[in-house]
DNA sequence: TATTGTTATACTCTATAACTATA
DNA sequence: TATAGTTATAGAGTATAACAATA
């Protein structure tokens, strides 16, 4: 063989190539539902927070720029999926709030999406998962590195 | 806590969000030598095959469509750091080979992007990174999975 | 003065289809 | 007919700056 002597041994080059595998088949897998990843992340996101979810907590959970999410809230909205809804305590707020319609395909989508991933990651060593899974998590969400769960 | 209950055990979330990260910094680290991950990509293949390298052989290893690759490999031969030489086998294929300025930049590139990496994984276990680059290598390598080396 | 959501804009990346030249 | 590279185009994702409403 001896090809791609360098990149086959470098991290971020692999993770790239892998998350838009993952990237590119979810989104195959959602089309059906009318879903992409990123709206079916939002909405995820908002169906995880019974009370709502301020439009900037997505965007730092997502690591995108706030004004990145009005379009996508916007289409969700649309669809009756999520509702924005006044925060009482800081009028700022919108508190984006899944609706019952938007919990079910919510629902359905996570299915699709973990199918997906148990696909790509099949064979691999449930414990070496779990151990990447934390290494990515602290490496994404450095606040709660020893947050309790 | 108790936010993000189901995407921070998303490994394919994960995998975007640590790759998006990764890629935004090297893109930071590597804009002073005008270049971003994916032109540098390109010149570290043509880099580490001194015969040149088929621009399907680049997309194939960038899972990317052959097509895209065209601009960049115009942008780095304008700029002189490969050339596109004729294939005496197969007159088909362009083998696109670095020059001698273009290796000097990709050693500096390297070095910087290494840098970046190292960075975003200080503190984990070496062992462990060497785990995640195999599952991921197999991942996005099936066909090289016990390719002698 | 600072922060939330919003609009607007420019640029990069992704995905396809169709063309040409060689095989 | 099949394959390598190319052109063109549309859509999705990324990155900033500026604005109105509220704190």
């Amino acid at each position: 063989m001896e090809r791609r002597r360098v990149l086959e041994d470098d991290l971020g080059f692999l993770l790239t190539r892998a998350s838009a595998m993952v990237v590119r088949s979810v989104n195959e897998a959602l089309a059906p539902l009318g879903l992409r990843v990123r709206p079916y992340t939002v909405l995820s996101l908002a169906c995880d927070e019974p009370s709502g979810v301020a439009q900037r907590r997505i965007a730092a959970d997502m690591g995108l720029d706030p004004s990145q999410i009005v379009a996508i809230v916007d289409e969700l909205e649309n669809r009756n999926l999520v509702a924005r809804t006044a925060d009482p305590g800081d009028r700022r707020n919108k508190l984006v709030v899944a609706t019952d319609e938007g919990r079910k395909l919510c629902d359905e989508a996570r299915r699709l999406s973990e199918e997906v991933s148990d696909r790509h990651f099949a064979g691999v060593d449930p414990a070496l998962l779990a151990e990447m899974r934390t290494v990515l998590g602290r490496m994404v969400f450095p606040e709660s590195v020893n947050a309790a769960r």
